[in-house]
Parts: structure tokens; sequence; C-alpha cells
RNA sequence: GGGCGCAUAGCUCAGUGGGAGAGCGGCGGCCUUACAAGCCGUAGGUCACAGGUUCAAGUCCUGUUGCGCCCA
């Protein structure tokens, strides 16, 4: 077997998505035995495209469930996707517009059906890319919020909330989106802080007796006020309440209220003209004082009929002008002035909503959250990170009726029927004929139901519910729920309220929470910066060409000709080591093209191995029994096993970037840059007195890689799987890396090798120290290095081990002697590593001056350390309070300290002396 | 207004009360037959600021400043 000289992500991630799938080695299994771990994706929109939260969610969940799958567990990674209301409705829309036509000419039916066409054509899209990233999920299980199963599963839960009481239509004031058409929910409605006008109005009292002055941001909804509020306790009012004003323009008299709540006799002018049509705050204000509710602004944002002439018809920001306008003329304009305030923004079309009274359908949340709050606070549900708890409690605390109607025509239709003829209000699972009342004729709610509605059902609803299934039975509830920290109202919390609800059950055991991921500087990914990084750019590859000069402005200034591909593996790794909890992920491009250099390490270090096996005969015994291994198999054994427990250790507690960065650190750092070094010489001696010592290395050789392998294999599945098929197997292994056993671990670790390796590798560093500083060159080979030392265990390690320091360090004779004989050496540089003295003969090799600066450098330094170390232990406190192995630790490190100096001193001495 | 988080090397970030770490970038040297996407070596820090607790604080507590997020 052999591979290529370089890793090419784009070759090595073509085929094996297939292979896998054909396999079937994603499908779970309901009727196993094994325990069930399942996640369930949080749907993308089915109008969406891949991006990097995407990318992120599917590394980090891929990585849980291919590391259960290998664990043993029957893993089930369930997927699908997210109908999206508005966006795709909108989508179809512009189409339509395009067409010249809309979706009222079109009608309800064929409008449907031209979403239903668009999604099935583009709506695969999102999918296709989620299989790029390399996503083990259950395609068989695949689902959709708007199928049929799913449909029915909302049509239940709707009927059962609404016969409970805890699904009701009202009158409420609610957030009208007048691009959209429709209402929203208030978590659909996003406050930012911007530049606004204010204005103050005068009212003239009608007794004529003065006026009263308002500030308002909204001048405009004046034209529906129904009254004027103070506070009862402002003195400036006293007077005034209960009395009349002329509202200007309108000619309406309406009278002066106290009220306790809406005025604020701090702010502004004390008193707040009252508009209960066109602000939540009003109409509670309202029905407080039996006020009248005056719609002057419709559904279209334009003035109704309600309001006088002039202003009919006109756009609601018109009328803002003229209102103010008129107020001037009428010299009732008291003041303007520029001022920070936070308007209501539809979150999907980005227009200012108008908060309006409508007959709506809501979901009750007091009776829902109480279970959810106490399914976390019991810790049958655990978030992590766990700071979000405090912002669930928040949420579940306060929690208000949901709006889950929405006056479009893409969703649920809202399960219930009302009668043409009397009142009544059906709500069914099936269609009925007619009215069950008086049997007339019915017509079903035109709206639609809140896609997170369905959503919130997601847990379940996907696996069968309401009916029994064997997969209900297996897989629920699911073990975690990862997504980001963006949707915990809007999803997580709804889940868990739901899944408690008709499960009686938590919907998921652990929530993690996931980061935003930002470019660079931190800024969020958006078209206004220009700063965004298509995952499927990193993955493929992309020329200046397919690059968008707005979307993609920063990485083209950055990379003009385009980015090369840098593969899903290398994209996964960087996430995976970035998502570290609690904090926001700032993706630098060039983070991932380091890790794409770490896989082909990896590559290449497969290529040594694979060069050095051709002999190589596979074996099932286990490699640390095996007799002749050296120690530094022993010492990666070792080694391996303590990495092994650290990955798991991490994977257990959600910390993917210390999964990540424990396997960067040893494979590159401990398997390449040292143990590949230090059997070189073994694997090339292919002597039959090597035989058994060279097999045994072979064997941890292979042995080591593979675990490697497997314990990469979740974070980056293509490039382990490549390498792993080419790795010299026994007949019993399975055919895939992913559905190999995740590693095990001894119960003690033996230490004995490490221990001697750290010296050795100690040693050769500073040998390697004392080269590099002083100007010898690495083709010049030394011709002999001294040692000594007190410590017995160094000592035999130099003595059984010297080899290594010979062929690493590039010395031809070391020699182990007592400090007597060290001193009466020659001039010689000096360093002191492991608690071994070390002495290279000067002899012309080195440079005398270099030496001289290395030593002052070292000497400083050795005194800084006998400088701290001795002014604690010179602390009373430290000596008596400190737990007796710290304090004893700090003698030690004294004692070697100044050994170290006297040795550095004498070196020191030497060189100076042969300087003259 | 209420709540939460963050501040550590030039950059991006780890850090469990016991002498500050990594990756990238920088600098010097190497075409050493797995890898120049590499190897060897090396410089670089007032752990935002001010107090406090402790024998000992990057780590725990209080406050300040700056940045970010959520809710109202």
């Amino acid at each position: 077997m052999n591979i290529d000289q370089s890793y090419e992500p784009t070759e090595v991630e073509s085929g094996w998505y297939d292979f896998w799938v054909e396999n079937g080695l994603f499908r779970a299994d309901e009727s196993s035995d094994k325990t069930p771990y399942t996640i369930v994706i949080p749907p993308p929109n089915v109008t969406g495209s891949l991006h990097m939260g995407h990318a992120l969610f599917v590394t980090l969940q891929d990585i849980l469930v291919r590391w259960k799958r290998m664990d043993g567990y029957e893993a089930l990674w369930l997927p699908g996707t997210d109908h999206a209301g508005i966006a795709t409705q909108v989508m179809v829309e512009r189409q339509l517009a395009e067409e010249g036509t809309d979706r009222h000419e079109l009608g309800r039916d064929k409008f449907v059906e031209r979403v239903w066409e668009w999604k099935e054509e583009h709506g695969g899209r999102i999918i296709d890319q989620l299989k790029h990233m390399g996503a083990s999920c259950d395609w068989e299980r695949e689902r959709f919020t708007l199928d049929e199963g799913l449909n029915r599963a909302v049509r239940e839960a709707f009927v059962r909330l609404y016969e409970e009481g805890l699904i009701y239509r009202g009158l409420r004031m609610v957030d009208w989106d007048p691009a959209g058409q429709t209402v929203l929910s208030d978590l659909e409605v996003e406050q930012e802080e911007e530049m606004g006008q204010f204005w103050y109005l005068r009212y003239p009292l009608a007794d004529g007796s003065g006026h009263v002055v308002v500030g308002t941001t909204r001048p405009e909804t004046m034209l529906g006020d129904t009254a004027v509020a103070v506070h009862p306790t402002d003195e400036r009012y006293e007077d005034m309440v209960g009395k009349m004003v002329d509202l200007p323009l309108v000619g309406r008299q309406i009278p002066i209220v106290a009220d306790e709540e809406l005025p604020d006799p701090e702010t502004g002018t004390g008193a707040v003209k009252v508009t209960p049509a066109h602000d939540p705050n009003d109409f509670a204000c309202g029905e407080r004082h039996d006020l009248e509710r005056i719609q002057v602004i419709g559904f279209d944002a334009e003035i109704t009929d309600e309001a006088p002439e002039e202003f009919r018809g006109l756009d609601r920001y018109e009328a803002r002008k003229l209102v103010v306008q008129r107020f001037e003329e009428l010299g009732l304009l008291e003041d303007t002035e520029q001022r920070p305030y936070a308007p209501g923004r539809s979150q999907r079309t980005g227009v200012i909503v108008e908060p309006l009274p409508m007959e709506q359908w809501f979901v009750k949340g007091e009776p829902l959250a109480k279970p959810a709050i106490d399914a976390v606070e019991s810790g049958d549900t655990e978030i992590i990170p766990a700071v979000w708890k405090k912002t669930y409690d928040h949420f579940m605390y306060n929690i208000r009726d949901w709006c889950i109607s929405r006056q479009l025509w893409w969703g649920h239709q809202i399960p219930a029927w009302y009668c043409q003829e009397c009142e009544h209000t059906m709500v069914m699972r099936e269609a009925p004929d007619r009215c069950d009342a008086c049997g007339g004729p019915v017509k079903q709610d035109e709206d639609v139901l809140d896609t997170w509605f369905s959503s919130a059902l997601w847990p379940f609803s996907t696996l069968g519910w309401p009916e029994q299934t064997p997969d209900l039975e297996k897989f629920y509830p699911t073990q975690v729920l990862e997504t980001g920290f963006d949707i915990l109202f809007f999803w997580v919390a709804r889940m868990m309220m739901m899944g408690l609800h008709f499960m009686e059950e938590v919907p998921f055991e652990t929530v993690f929470l996931h980061a935003m991921v930002r470019d660079a500087e931190g800024r969020k990914m958006s078209k206004t910066y220009g700063n965004v990084i298509d995952p499927l750019h990193m993955i493929f590859g992309a020329d200046s060409e397919e690059l968008d000069e707005n979307l993609h402005a920063e990485l083209l200034r950055q990379y003009p000709d385009g980015v090369e591909a840098q593969g899903a593996d290398a994209l996964r790794f960087t996430l995976a080591i970035y998502a570290a909890q609690g904090r926001d992920i700032k993706l630098d491009i060039k983070r991932i093209e380091g890790y794409r250099a770490f896989l082909n390490k990896l590559w290449n270090a497969t290529r040594f191995a694979l060069m050095n096996l051709e002999d190589y005969e596979p074996t099932d015994e286990v490699p640390r029994d095996l007799e002749g291994l050296t120690t530094a198999d022993r010492w990666i054994l070792a080694r391996l096993d303590a990495t092994t427990d650290e990955i798991t250790e991490a994977l257990e507690e959600y910390r993917f970037n210390d999964v990540a960065e424990t396997l960067y650190h040893f494979v590159w750092h401990e398997f390449c840059d040292w143990y590949i070094e230090l059997i070189k010489e073994t694997l090339y001696d292919d002597s039959d007195a090597n035989a058994a010592t060279r097999r045994a290395t072979q064997t941890t050789l292979v042995h080591t890689l593979e675990t490697v392998l497997r314990l990469l294999h979740p974070i980056t599945p293509y490039v382990t799987e490549e390498i792993w098929q080419t790795l010299p197997k026994g007949d019993d292994t399975p055919k895939s890396v992913m559905v190999a056993s995740w590693p095990e671990t001894p119960e003690e670790i033996p230490v004995e090798a490490v221990e001697t390796m750290d010296t050795i590798l100690d040693v050769i560093k500073a040998i390697r120290g004392i080269r590099g500083e002083t100007n010898v060159n690495p083709g010049v080979v030394i011709d002999e290095v001294f040692f000594a030392t007190d410590d017995t265990d160094a000592a035999s390690a130099l003595q059984q081990e010297g080899a290594y320091i010979q062929r690493m360090a590039k010395v031809d004779e070391i020699s182990v002697v007592d400090r007597g004989s060290l001193e009466e050496l020659d001039a010689a540089a000096t360093a002191v590593a492991a608690g071994v003295d070390i002495r290279i003969p000067l002899a012309g090799l080195i440079d005398i001056a270099e030496e001289k600066a290395r030593i002052h450098k070292e000497l400083e330094r050795v005194d800084e350390d006998i400088d701290h170390v001795s002014t604690k232990l010179a602390n009373k406190g430290f000596v008596e309070n400190a737990p007796e192995d710290v304090v004893q630790k700090d003698r030690d490190k004294l004692v070697a300290y100044k050994e170290e100096k006297k040795v550095l001193q004498k070196s020191l001495a030497e060189v100076e002396a042969l300087e003259e």
C-alpha cells in the first residue's frame, strides 16, 4: 500500500461519503439492544444555504454522534429541514412578482403548490451541503416540518392544547409586519437603539384655560388619540385631571386621565398622549380607563378612514410629516429634539412593526413554563455552559403568551373552523363537514401557525408522535440538543415546554449551546461588512470569480485570486478547536490553512509508516505486551493511553477545543517530532538480530497511528477514513473506521518509560539549544559530550538510552562521569537539564562569544529563579501554611538552581579565560 | 433601566489558588531520503485598572474603565 506524496483534501473527500451511506453506516436500528444516543438536528431553513453557523453545529454534532457510535451506542442523528414560513413564502412571492403576478391573483391552493414546487427544486440544497460537511445523519429518517406526519403531530398538539385551555383566540395588541403582511411573536421583533426625532405637541384645553404638552416619537398616531394621561401625584397637572382637551387636526375632545403606570413624571413633560389602538402600553391604559380604540393606521401601514380626510391613504411616514407641518402651522409645535429611541423591527423584513389590536391565536406561557423550569432546576435537563441557565430561567419566569397565528399561506393551517351561520368555533383534528352546533357551513381559519410551533414538537414529532412508534420508544428522550444560544427562547425553551407537556418527559438530557461564528475582528458575518466566509468556499476553494464583491469583500482583499480548497476536515478541525465554551468564535482563514497543514502532517506520517511496513504482517497482539519493545515504544504507548484518556474526558465534558488541541499536540509534537524520529534507526535495521525489536516497533507504530485515526475520526472523518483504509489490518477488522471501536486504556498507565524519555528528551533539547545558539552548523557532528548527575534514575536513563541522544543531537560519543571529573575538563559549553550537567568541549567547534552571551543569559535566568524561590522559602507564612509537598518542591528547586548556577559560573570563567 | 459575558504575547485564544501557555506571525539557521504545507533553535507578557481575601491570586471577592450580548 502506498499513498500520494501530499494531502489533497478534495480528492480525499470525494468518495467516502457515498461509501458510508451505501453501507448503511449512518442508519440507526430502533430494535437494537444498544443504549440509544440521539441528537435531532436543528432543522435549517429549507430556503437557506450553508453558513458558518451550520458548519459549526454540523461539526460539533457529528463529533458527538460519531464518537458515541464508535463507543458502542445506537447512535441516531436525525436530520431534516424547517419550512420557514415567511422566508420561503417571500422567495416565491418574489418569483411571482417577476412574472408580473402575485399570490392573491394565483389563489391560495395554486400558490401553495408553487411553494412546494420551489421547495422540491431548491430545498435540497442545504441538505447536500450538510453532506459535504460529512454529517453522519440517518437520511432514511429525514423529516420536514411541513410533511404529512408532522402535520398530524401539529394538529394533534393544537387540538389538545386547545381542549386543555392552553390555546385561546383573543383580541390582543400584536406586532404587525406591514411588509410581511403578518403578525409576529414578540421574539421576532428586534429592538435596536438609534437616533430619532422627538416632538412636543401642544394640546389646547377645551375650556380655553391653557394647554398641555405631550412628547412623542410618532406624531402621526395623534390622529388616533383618545386621551392624555398624567400621573396622579404630579402636582403640575393636579387641576387638569378630568378636563377635556381639543385634539388638534381631528377636532375630537378627549379627556385628561390620571394613570399610575403610563406617564412618568420624571421624563418629558410628564404628560403623555394615549393611542390605545397603536401602542401596547396605551392599549393597557385604554383598558384601565375604558377608552375608545381608534385605528388610524391600517395593515398596509397607511392612514385609515378613521382619520381626517387629508391624511387618509397616506403612508405612516408621510402622514407623520404632514401632522408635524400642520402643528407647526397652527403654532402648536412646542419643540423638537434628537434623542435615541429603540423602534421594534421585524426580524425578517427589517421594517418597523406596527402594534395593532387583533384577534389572534395564543399559547399560554405560564402553565407550560412551570414544568420546564423545574426540569432544569432538578437536573433532568442540563444546560451547558451553565451560564445560560439564568437566561433560560429569566425567560421562563417572565414568559408571555405566544402569538402563534401568522397571516401566511405557507405553513400548517390552523385547525379551527368557524360556522358561517352561528358564531360557533370548532377546533378539530379533521375537517368537519358542517357546524356541529347549527349544522351550517363552516370555513377553516385562513391563518397558518408560526413555524416555531412545529419546530417545538421536533424531538418527538420526527420520531412518529402521536403514534407510539418503536422509534419514539427507543430514541425519546434524546440525549443532546446542540444549537446556538440565539435560539434558546425561540426553539429550545419551546421544545422543553412541549416535550414535557406531551411526552411527560424532557426532550433532551443535555442542552449544549455553542457560540456565534464571527469574522477575525469579531464582527458578525454580514453583507454590510462584506466579511462573509462561506464554508463551501473553504471546503472546495473558490476562484476570484466565484466570490461576491459585496458578500466576500474582505476575503477578496486578503485573497485577490481566490482561496484554495482546504477541505471539510480542516474546516471541521478548525471549528472544533475554536469551540471553547463561553466565547464567540472569531474565525481566521489562516487557522484553517494551519489545520490543513496539520492533516498533511498526519498524511505524511502515514506515508512514512507505510514505507516501513512493507514486510509487516498484521497481528492481534496487544503492543504493550509485546517482547522487544524499545523505551521509545513504551513511551509512546503510555503517552497514547494518557492522550486517549484526556480526549475521552474532554468529549464527555463537551470541551471540543481541548479534544482537538490534545490531538494536535500529540500527533505533531509527540508522535511525529519525537517518536518517528526516535524509531528510524530501529526500522532501518533489518538484520536478523534486530528482527524482534523491529517487529515490536512496527506494531507500536501501526497501533499508535491506527488509534490516533480512531480518536481523530469524529473531527476529521474523511482523511481518517482514507488513511485508515491503507493501514495493514487483520481479517476481523470492521469495514470502516467509523464503526471501529473507541480506544480503551488500561486502568493504570505505566510511567517508567515516560520518566526515562523525559530525561532523554530534555537533554537532547538542551544540546540542541547550545548548538542553535552558538552557531554550530546542523550538519556538524559533535565529537563528545559529558554528563554528570546525582540523580540515579537520570544516570541510568543516560546509560541505557544514550543512543537516542547520540542520534537526535548529533553527538559521536557520550560519557557519564562523576561531577569531579566533569570539572577537570577543558573549557566547555554548559547546560543543565533534567538534573543533568551537560558539558560540550568547545574544541574550535563553538563560537566562544556566543557561548559567553548564552551563559550570561542563563545565569540571569537562574538568578531570578533563585531569588524567587528563596524569597518564598524565607516567608514564614509560606513554610508554615503551605502543604508540605509544595514547600519541599521549592526546597528541592533551590538546591538544583544553586547547583546549576555553580556549574554555569565555572563554565563562564573558563570561557572568559579562553577569550584572553 | 435590569441581567449576563469578555479583557492574558504582535494576532487568535487556552489556563484546575502553588514559578504565565499554545497556534499563527516575527527573528536566526537548515533542500536531514514522511512532510519546505517541513525541520532545528529563539525573542516576545505590568494577565485592562484599583482595592481586598490568602502563606500564595491570571485564577476567589468588591469597585472602575472599555467592548459585546440578552431582556424591558
